[in-house]
RNA sequence: ACCCUGGUGGCGGAACAGGUAGACGCGCAGGACUUAAAAUCCUGUCUGCAGAAAUGCGGGUACGGGUUCGAUUCCCGUCUGGGGUACCA
C-alpha cells in the first residue's frame, strides 16, 4: 500500500468536515486554551506561502494542546472592510460586498488544502451587518463614555452631566482645555454650548483637527498609514488639511496601556516598540515672559529642567499661536517668509533632507531665574502638536540645538565644563553643573527635582508628564467601511438608538468621493435626508474587539455573552505579523481596557502571549537585457530578437562587452549589428518558477511571453545565469510561490512541515522551496513503518525493547518540550531523527507507532489519521491523549560520570567550583583526582560540562 | 538620523542556562540494488597539515579587542543584511 497523500487529505478532510470535528463547545470540564491568528483581510490575489506560516504554528499549537486535554478554541475570519476592496470597485465598477465575498472564498478555498483545525463555524466577517452592528454598538458605548481620570476608568457619560447640574465643572478639574462654569451656568447653557462641552471628554468623539489629507483616495488617513508622505496604498501624495473628524481618546488610556505591557508576554522589542509609541516623558513646562510685555508668557516644555542656565534661545514651532505677537516689525518679512516655505514643503521632504532651517522672531524672552535676554526663533524641527509646541534650546546638551545654534551663529553657554567640547553637543546627566547660578555644582540628575520645586514656588512651571501618543484618528471619507450610527442636527451629533442598529451600509452607484472632502455616502440623498454621519470606521474598528465575538459569534442579544468571555477569558496565544505593533494592537488593548471599565468584560488585556511570525520573503531573478542605440530598424529588431546576458557579464563594460558578443548580434540581427552601440544593461524580473536555483530554463523562459519567444541568450560555461535578491513577496515581483501548488505536488503535510522546518517561525526568511523533498521522503519513511511495498502491512504486536523505548521516550521529551515552546523547526528535526532511528531498528510493533502518531499528528495531522485508522482503532487521533515520557528510558550513556574529588563529594565540588580564584588549582586537582579514580590510568580526554559532572571518555 | 533584529559549511539552519560548534534537512561526490531509469538504501562531505588506514595535531561561528579555566553565547568598538519610525525637546 503506497502512500497516497492526495486521496487520504481529501478523504479525511471531507470526514472532519462532514463530523465538525473541529467544532468547539463553550462549556467543558477541561481547561480552555484560547489560541488566534490575527485575522486575514482577504485580498484579491490569494494566499502566497509568507501567509500560512502563522496560521500553521498557531494549528500546531492547537491541536498539541487538544491532545493535551485542553477545550481549545481556535477560530477564524476575515477582517473584510478595507481600502482596496473600495479601491477595486472604482477601477472595475464590481461592488466591494461582492469582490470581497469572491475573495474570501478563494481564500477559503486555499486554506482548506492545508488541513487546518478551525472551528469554521464561529466564522466572522466584519462587514456582514450582524458583525458590525456590534462594531456600532461599541461605538455607542465610547460616545457615551468618558475617562475620569480621577478613578482612571472609563464612566458613563450620563453620570458627568449629573455632576455638571450638581457641582458645575469642579469636579472634574484637570482637563486643560475646559473652560470652569458653575452648575448655574450649566443649567443656562445652550443645548449647542452643552454638547460641545461634553464632547471634550467622550471616549469617541468629532472634533476639528490637522489630519493627513490624500487627494489621490479622496480620504484622510491615520498616521501609519502614511508613508513618508505619500499612502500606504496607492502610493499618492498626502497633505495636511483641516476636517471634521472622529477621534478615539487613546491618549487617556496611555498609562494603563504602558502598564498593561508589564503583564502580558509580549517579546522585549514589541513591549519597546509600544512604549516608545506611547512615549511617557516626564519633564516640566516653563513660562518665559516677554521682555517688553511681562503679561505675556511663552511657556515651554522641557525633559531637562537642569539646564535651565544653558538656555540660549528659544525655538517656537511654525504653527504656534503667539507667533504674531512675538514677531517685531522689522522681522515680519522674513517670518511670513519663513512660514510659507514650511507650508510649502511636504511631510516628505522635511523627513528626507534633515535641512537646519528656521528664522528669527526679533522677539526675547527673560529666562526667569536670570532675567537674561533669550532670543526667540521658529523652526520647523520644533512640532506642534507636542508639549507646547516651543522649547528652551539647549545647545551644549541637545545635538539638534547645538546643530542650530552652529548654523545661526547663536552663541553656545557651556554648563557643563569639561563635559562639552565645543564641537558636538553632550546630554549627559552625569555633569555637575557651572555657569548656573544657585545650581552650581550640583550634579544634573539632582538638579532636576530642585529646579522643579523652585518653578512651582516661584509659579512660573510645573512638573509634567507628557505622551507622545495621539489620539486616534477614527474616520474615514470612504464607502467600504461601517457607518457612524450617528445623526447630526443643527450641528449636534446624536447616536442612534440602540435598538436601530446595526445601520446598514447602503448600495451606492459611485464610489467617488463627495463634495467638500467628505465620503461617497454624502452623494446618497436618501442618506444625507436624514442627515446621518457621512463618515465611516477605519479598518481597525472591526478588528479591535472580534477576538471577543469568536467566543459568541451567533448571539443577537449581545455582541458577546458576560458566560463565554468569562469562560475563554484571554487569548493564551495570540500570532501575527509585527507589522500591527503600534496600530492593531494598541487599539485592540485600548477597547478591552474600555469594556473592562464598563464591566461588559472580566480582563483588560486582550492577549496574554504573543508570538510574532517572520516575515516570508520572496527570492527574485533576474535576467539583463542589453538596450542600444542605432538605426530604427536596429531598434525594433532588437525589441523583436531581444539579447540577454548572463549574469556574469553584466558588469562588463559595454565596449568590451559589445567586442565579445558581436558576431552573435551580427548571427542575430544582421550585419547591420556592427553598426550599433550598447548603451545600457536593463534587469527584468523574471519568473521564479523558470528558475532552477540561479539557471535560466531558457524555453520555459520564451514561451512565457511572445515578445521573449525569440529571445537570444549569451551564456556562461553553457548556462544563463540569474541575478538574485531578496525582496518582499509580491506578484509584480515574480517572486511569489503559491501553496496550493506545493500542496498538490507533496501534500498538506509535507507542506505544513515545510514551512516549520524552514526555520524559527519568529524569523524572517527567504522561502526557497528546495528541501521540500527532504521532509516529503521523511513522511514516506513513516509510511513504511507501517506498510512494506513488497510486504505489504508490517506491523506487529509484539513488546517492545528497551532500545525502541529509549527512542520514543527520547523523542516525546523533545517534541513535548520543543513544541511547547515554539520550536517547531527542531521538534521537525527531533521527529526525523526518531523515524530514522526506528527504522533502523526494523521498528513495527503496534504500541510504539500509535504513540508516534499521536506525537506527530499536530504536524501532519492527514498522514497520521489514516495510519491511525489502519492500525485499528476506532476513534479519531484527534481525540487520543498526548504519551507522557518516562525518565527511566532516559539515563544518559555510562559515559557520563559523577565524580568525587579530591575526597569531596560532588556537590561540594560544584561550590568549589565557583569559586573563581581557586578555579585553576581546583581543576589540575579535578584532573588528579579523575586519574586516582581510573586507579592511575590517564583519561584520554576529561571534559567539563555544564551540570558540573564530568565526562570522560577512557 | 534614531530604534529594533540578524550575520555560524556550497545552502536553510542546530547548539534550549557560558561547557565536545556544524544536529536535522537540502545540495554535492562515491557506492549497492536495477537491462536502464525512478524509488530506496549505504558511505563521505567546515578547513590546513601528517598518515596506507583507523586516527592524530592545529585553525575556525562577519571583523578587532575584552571578561572567563573555558565565549557562537556575555561586554566594548567596527563592518554588514533585514525591518521599523512621529526631527518628540
Amino acid at each position: 500500500m503506497e502512500y497516497s497523500f492526495n486521496a487520504i487529505e481529501k478523504k479525511w478532510q471531507e470526514k472532519w468536515k462532514a463530523d465538525h470535528a473541529y467544532q468547539v463547545s463553550n462549556e467543558s470540564t477541561k481547561p480552555k486554551c484560547y489560541v488566534l491568528d490575527m485575522f486575514p483581510y482577504p485580498s484579491g490575489t490569494g494566499l502566497h506561502v509568507g501567509h500560512p506560516l502563522g496560521y500553521i504554528a498557531s494549528d500546531i499549537f492547537a491541536r498539541y494542546k487538544r491532545l493535551k486535554g485542553f477545550n481549545v478554541l481556535h477560530p477564524m475570519g476575515y477582517d473584510a472592510f478595507g481600502l482596496p476592496a473600495e479601491q477595486y470597485a472604482i477601477d472595475h465598477g464590481i461592488h466591494p460586498a461582492k469582490s470581497t465575498k469572491q475573495n474570501i472564498s478563494n481564500f477559503r478555498e486555499q486554506l482548506d488544502r492545508i488541513g487546518f483545525s478551525f472551528d469554521w463555524s464561529r466564522e466572522v466577517n466584519t462587514a456582514e451587518p450582524n458583525y458590525y452592528k456590534w462594531t456600532q454598538w461599541i461605538f455607542l458605548q465610547l460616545f457615551n463614555s468618558w475617562y475620569d481620570r480621577q478613578k482612571a476608568r472609563a464612566m458613563p457619560i450620563s453620570e458627568l452631566i449629573e455632576a455638571f447640574e450638581k457641582e458645575g465643572s469642579i469636579s472634574v478639574s484637570g482637563y486643560r482645555s475646559m473652560t470652569s462654569f458653575t452648575s448655574d451656568e450649566w443649567k443656562k447653557y445652550s443645548e449647542k454650548q452643552q454638547q460641545n462641552i461634553l464632547m471634550e471628554f467622550r471616549l469617541a468623539y468629532c472634533g476639528f483637527g490637522e489630519v493627513n489629507w490624500c487627494e489621490g483616495l479622496g480620504t484622510v488617513l491615520a498616521n501609519d498609514e502614511v508613508i513618508n508622505g505619500f499612502s500606504e496604498r496607492g502610493g499618492f501624495p498626502v497633505v495636511k488639511r483641516k476636517l471634521r473628524q472622529w477621534y478615539l481618546r487613546i491618549t487617556e488610556y496611555a498609562d494603563r496601556l504602558l502598564e498593561g505591557l508589564e503583564k502580558v508576554a509580549f517579546s522585549d522589542a514589541m513591549k519597546e516598540m509600544q512604549s516608545n509609541w506611547i512615549g511617557k516623558s516626564f519633564g516640566a513646562e516653563i513660562d518665559f515672559v516677554l521682555s517688553t510685555d511681562k503679561t505675556k508668557k511663552l511657556r515651554v516644555y522641557t525633559t531637562r529642567p537642569d539646564t535651565i542656565f544653558g538656555v540660549d534661545f528659544m525655538v517656537v514651532a511654525p504653527e504656534h499661536d503667539l507667533i504674531s505677537e512675538l514677531t517685531t516689525t522689522t522681522e515680519k518679512k522674513s517670518v511670513e517668509e519663513y512660514i510659507s516655505y514650511v507650508k510649502s514643503r511636504s511631510e516628505r521632504e522635511r523627513m528626507a533632507e534633515k535641512k537646519i532651517t528656521g528664522c528669527f522672531t526679533g522677539s526675547y524672552v527673560l529666562n526667569p531665574f536670570n532675567q537674561r535676554q533669550i532670543p526667540v526663533w521658529i523652526s520647523e524641527y520644533v512640532l506642534a502638536g507636542y508639549g507646547t509646541g516651543a522649547i528652551m534650546a539647549v545647545p551644549c546638551g541637545d545635538e539638534r540645538d547645538f546643530k542650530f545654534a552652529q548654523h545661526f551663529n547663536i552663541p553656545v553657554t557651556n554648563i557643563i565644563g569639561s563635559h562639552f567640547n565645543g564641537k558636538e553637543a553632550n546630554s549627559t546627566k552625569d555633569a555637575f553643573l557651572e555657569n548656573s547660578d544657585f545650581l552650581n555644582g550640583i550634579l544634573m540628575r539632582d538638579a532636576i527635582p530642585l529646579v522643579n520645586k523652585k518653578l512651582e514656588e516661584l509659579k512660573i512651571g510645573n512638573p509634567r508628564v507628557n505622551y507622545k501618543i495621539r489620539d486616534a484618528a477614527f474616520s474615514r471619507q470612504r464607502y467600504w467601511g461601517e457607518p457612524f450610527p450617528i445623526i447630526w442636527k443643527n450641528g449636534i451629533a446624536y447616536p442612534l438608538d440602540e435598538k436601530d442598529l446595526p445601520l446598514e451600509l447602503p448600495k451606492v452607484e459611485s464610489y467617488k468621493p463627495g463634495p467638500d472632502g467628505e465620503g461617497p455616502l454624502a452623494n446618497l440623498k436618501e442618506w444625507t435626508s436624514r442627515h446621518l454621519e457621512t463618515n465611516t470606521m477605519p479598518g481597525y474598528a472591526g478588528s479591535s474587539w472580534y477576538y471577543l465575538r469568536y467566543m459568541d459569534p451567533h448571539n443577537n442579544e449581545t455582541f458577546c455573552s458576560r458566560q463565554a468571555s468569562d469562560y475563554w477569558n484571554q487569548v493564551d496565544l495570540y500570532i501575527g505579523g509585527t507589522e500591527h505593533a503600534v496600530g492593531h494592537l494598541l487599539y485592540s488593548r485600548m477597547w478591552c481596557k474600555f469594556l473592562y471599565d464598563l464591566d461588559l468584560i472580566g480582563f483588560d488585556e486582550p492577549y496574554k502571549k504573543l508570538v510574532n511570525q517572520g516575515m516570508i520573503q520572496g527570492s527574485s531573478r533576474f535576467v539583463y537585457r542589453i538596450e542600444i542605440s542605432g538605426t530604427n530598424e536596429m531598434e525594433v529588431l532588437a525589441k523583436q530578437k531581444p539579447v540577454f546576458i548572463s549574469d556574469g557579464l553584466k558588469n562588463k563594460p559595454f565596449p568590451e562587452l559589445q567586442k565579445e558578443i558581436s558576431d552573435l548580434l551580427v548571427s542575430t540581427w544582421g550585419s547591420g549589428a556592427n553598426n550599433i552601440e550598447i548603451i545600457s544593461v536593463s534587469r527584468l524580473h523574471v519568473d521564479v518558477s523558470f528558475v532552477d536555483g540561479l539557471e535560466l530554463d531558457i524555453n520555459a523562459f520564451k514561451s512565457w511571453r511572445p515578445v521573449y519567444a525569440q529571445s537570444v541568450f549569451v551564456l556562461e560555461n553553457g548556462k544563463y545565469i540569474c541575478g538574485s535578491e531578496v525582496e518582499k513577496m509580491s506578484k509584480t515581483k515574480f517572486n511569489t510561490v503559491n501553496p496550493t501548488e506545493l500542496v498538490e505536488k507533496y501534500g498538506a503535510d509535507t507542506f505544513r512541515i515545510y514551512e516549520m522546518f524552514l526555520g524559527p517561525v519568529e524569523q524572517s526568511k527567504p522561502w526557497d522551496t528546495k528541501g521540500i523533498e527532504g521532509v516529503h521522503r521523511f513522511l514516506r519513511k513513516l509510511w513504511r513503518l507501517f506498510f512494506d511495498e513488497t510486504k505489504g502491512r508490517v506491523w506487529t504486536n509484539e513488546k517492545a525493547t528497551e532500545a525502541e523505548l529509549k527512542v520514543l521516550h527520547r523523542a516525546i521529551k523533545k517534541l513535548d518540550e520543543d513544541t511547547d515552546r515554539f520550536s517547531f523547526n527542531t521538534a521537525v528535526s527531533a521527529s526525523m531523527i526518531m523515524v530514522n532511528e526506528l527504522g533502523e531498528l526494523k521498528t513495527h510493533k503496534k504500541g510504539i507507532l500509535e504513540k508516534l502518531l499521536i506525537l506527530l499528528t499536530p504536524y501532519a495531522p492527514h498522514i497520521c489519521e489514516e495510519l491511525w485508522h489502519l492500525l485499528g482503532n476506532e476513534g479519531s487521533v484527534l481525540d487520543a491523549s498526548y504519551p507522557i515520557h518516562d525518565e527511566k528510558f532516559l539515563v544518559e550513556s555510562s559515559k557520563l560520570y559523577p565524580v568525587a574529588i579530591n575526597g569531596k563529594t560532588r556537590a561540594e565540588l560544584n561550590i568549589s567550583l565557583e569559586a573563581s580564584q581557586q578555579q585553576v588549582e581546583e581543576l589540575v586537582l579535578a584532573d588528579e583526582a579523575v586519574k586516582k579514580w581510573l586507579n592511575g590510568n590517564s583519561p584520554k580526554k576529561v571534559i567539563y560540562v555544564k551540570n558540573k559532572m564530568i565526562n570522560i571518555v577512557v
